[in-house]
RNA sequence: GUGGGCUGAUAUGGACA
């Protein structure tokens, strides 16, 4: 009897949804009715992959062969269009759902909820909230961490306080994703103090730090400039879990970066091996940057060198790091070399790429290479931003080239890039 | 009626100031 359904699983989870499908089919008048839940296992597998028309078709199919879809099934039709950040869709399907008389359930109007925060439509977030206490229903745990979390990841702690506030007096209890997601957010807008003054309500309330949760503190001290009270998390961490993750790793490798502490980093970066994780893509460019701000060029080629042999294949983060670190301590035909292997290793330069070269050019006083660059990444369809703009009339300031700083400022105005 | 199955929320890396 769960046979088919680890047969459904593994056909659609590799993507193979026709033979999935089929599967179904050949159940039908058999003794076992997959029905609903069935479909729904295809559905979900097409939501994981993105593949929002396969998922229509495959609702579309279930409709024709006389399965009634039920709550699940639009929930997950709504997850489909909330990762394609297709919020009409999800609505669409919302109303749809309404007018058949198909009941709505908690999982449905977080998904709805979710949708609005990944299209960073916060207002019908908040809109949903209320309509939802008008019609008497309290949001669930899961609400109030979807929309305190969106809000937090637009920067708006306060806002999200409030809400943590206005769960608790709705006797909802705070888990630990609320707790985390307020940290989180805490770190985002900078108040490291704020997320161990939540770090201490989550443990009065007897809950248990995670991984999440010391990444995120951690990295709020790194942003906050706290290198030796990231260090002391870190540490005492390590002391009862030793078995951290490597987010956590790599958080720590980051915040000692950014303050400085390269030895730190690297510590971390053994530690992290030693604890049987393969450093990725996050942990190299850290490391690089690390040796960026600590103006310890060498060391970041060479580590960029070990990270090659390691076979790893650097990405666009790898090599814009290490221009920067080539134009903060003022080697700019190393930065240009640099430039130069991106484009051999098969990476496609991206805005940033540019800007970090452009930057260095422009820091140098050459402004001709600079606007040459500017040229080139037009010429690929990369525009300029608000950080290459400010650049490029920094140094056209500096040398003197007032007319040119001022139609670059009237242009990047009229391309409506703000200035800052 | 009850229980179960498929669906929703959290953390890490690069450029100007």
């Amino acid at each position: 009897e769960q046979r088919w359904k680890r047969l459904v699983k593994r056909l659609s989870g590799d993507r193979r949804f026709q033979e999935a499908l089929a599967v179904l089919h050949a159940l039908e008048g058999g003794s076992v009715y997959p029905g609903p839940v069935g479909y729904n296992i295809v559905l979900a597998a097409c939501a994981k992959a993105g593949a929002v028309d396969v998922a229509y078709d495959v609702f579309h199919n279930m409709e024709s062969r006389g399965v009634v879809p039920n709550t699940y099934n639009y929930n997950t039709l709504i997850s489909v269009c909330s990762r394609t950040r297709n919020i009409q869709g999800a609505f669409d399907v919302y109303h749809r759902m309404q007018d058949l008389g198909v009941p709505a359930d908690t999982v449905t109007y977080g998904t709805l909820l979710h949708a609005c925060s990944k299209a960073a439509d916060l207002d019908r977030a908040m809109q949903i909230m209320h309509a939802l206490k008008e019609a008497g229903i309290t949001p669930d745990v899961v609400m109030y961490g979807t929309v305190i979390d969106a809000l937090g990841k637009r920067g708006l702690l306060d806002q999200a306080l409030d809400l943590f506030n206005d769960m608790k007096a709705n006797n909802v209890a705070p888990n630990t994703h609320i707790f985390n997601s307020l940290i989180a957010a805490s770190s985002k807008s900078n108040q490291a103090s704020k997320a161990f003054e939540i770090f201490d309500d989550m443990q009065r309330s007897g809950l248990e730090p995670d991984d999440f949760t010391f990444s995120s503190l951690v990295t709020a001290c790194g942003r906050a400039g706290l290198a030796d009270k990231a260090w002391d998390i870190f540490q005492t961490m390590l002391a009862s879990r030793p078995k951290a993750n490597e987010f956590v790793f790599n958080s720590i490798i980051s915040a000692c970066g950014r303050c400085g502490q390269v030895d730190r980093a690297f510590e971390a970066f053994e530690g992290m091996k030693a604890a049987g994780h393969t450093p990725d893509s996050f942990t190299y460019s850290s490391l690089i940057n690390a040796c960026g701000t600590a103006n310890d060029v060498d060391r970041a080629f060479a580590l960029f060198t070990s990270m090659t042999d390691a076979g790893f294949t650097p990405d666009a983060f790898a090599f814009s790091s290490l221009i920067h670190a080539c134009g903060k301590a003022n080697q700019l035909s190393r930065a240009f070399d640099v430039f130069d292997s991106v484009q051999r290793a098969g990476v496609k330069p991206d805005l940033v790429t540019y800007s970090a070269l452009l930057d260095a050019c422009c820091k140098r006083g050459h402004l001709d290479k600079a606007f040459e660059l500017l040229h080139q990444m037009r010429s690929v369809g990369l525009e300029a931003n608000e950080f290459v703009y400010n650049s490029l009339i920094s140094a056209c300031g500096k040398a003197g080239q007032l007319h040119t700083a001022l139609d670059l400022f009237d242009e990047m105005r009229s391309r409506s890039v703000t200035p800052s």
